[in-house]
DNA sequence: AACATAAGGTTACTTTATGTAACTAAATAT
DNA sequence: ATATTTAGTTACATAAAGTAACCTTATGTT
């Protein structure tokens, strides 16, 4: 795999967007915060991997990560600016399936 | 992994989408027809994933393979209006790599 | 006290996807 | 006969994703 002149920033993006269930728990996300155990059920993602993405997503500052010290404790994510921004995005994807998918 | 109510076809878009180098591979088709060894080098992208991503983007009526009996051989890809209906989704997403990354 | 429950994870292990490098086919040139 | 070129394919190694069992904290039940 050599090296190329692509657009870094378009690569970093598809990097993220283009890892698995990234842009389906963006697009859960999109209509307000959920938790853990809620994105869980709305997708067919493992307890694993969600755990592993939202790290992702937080450290790339596109989800936040609230912990209510509560019993049993609540945990909510919810998008930041920079994740809200990506509303178009997935509403874009969502678009073209509908017209050709 | 259980079964969910996710909307399917945007289920199917990430498949597609979500699978790495796919969106790459698109973009590169944007502004116009190539050939395998040209995407090869415009990508850091190995021949026998760039191989089985065309194929399956074939598959998928997104691009159109096209062999020129030459010596040596020349085969070109294109987008398909499918595929070219793939813009405005590959061009959001670099609009917010411009604007967050 | 002993056990169960609940949320939000983590760990160990298996399967699938991706990366690397060498090789093939066809037609021509040296 | 050997080399060159394009567009792949094959065999093998490594990285990522999937599965299932387990952990922690604080209560509630028997």
């Amino acid at each position: 795999m050599k090296e190329t002149l692509l657009c870094p920033r378009l690569s970093k993006a598809m990097e993220l967007l283009g890892k698995r269930w990234t842009a389906l728990i963006v697009y859960q996300l999109m209509d307000g915060a959920k938790r853990f155990n809620e994105i869980e059920s709305s997708l067919p993602i493992s307890g694993r991997l969600l755990s592993e993405r939202l790290k992702e997503l937080e450290k790339e500052g596109i989800v936040e990560r609230t912990v209510f010290s509560e019993v049993p404790i609540r945990v909510e994510y919810n998008l930041t600016e920079k994740g809200l921004a990506l509303k178009e995005v997935v509403g874009g994807i969502e678009t073209w399936s509908k017209e050709w998918l």
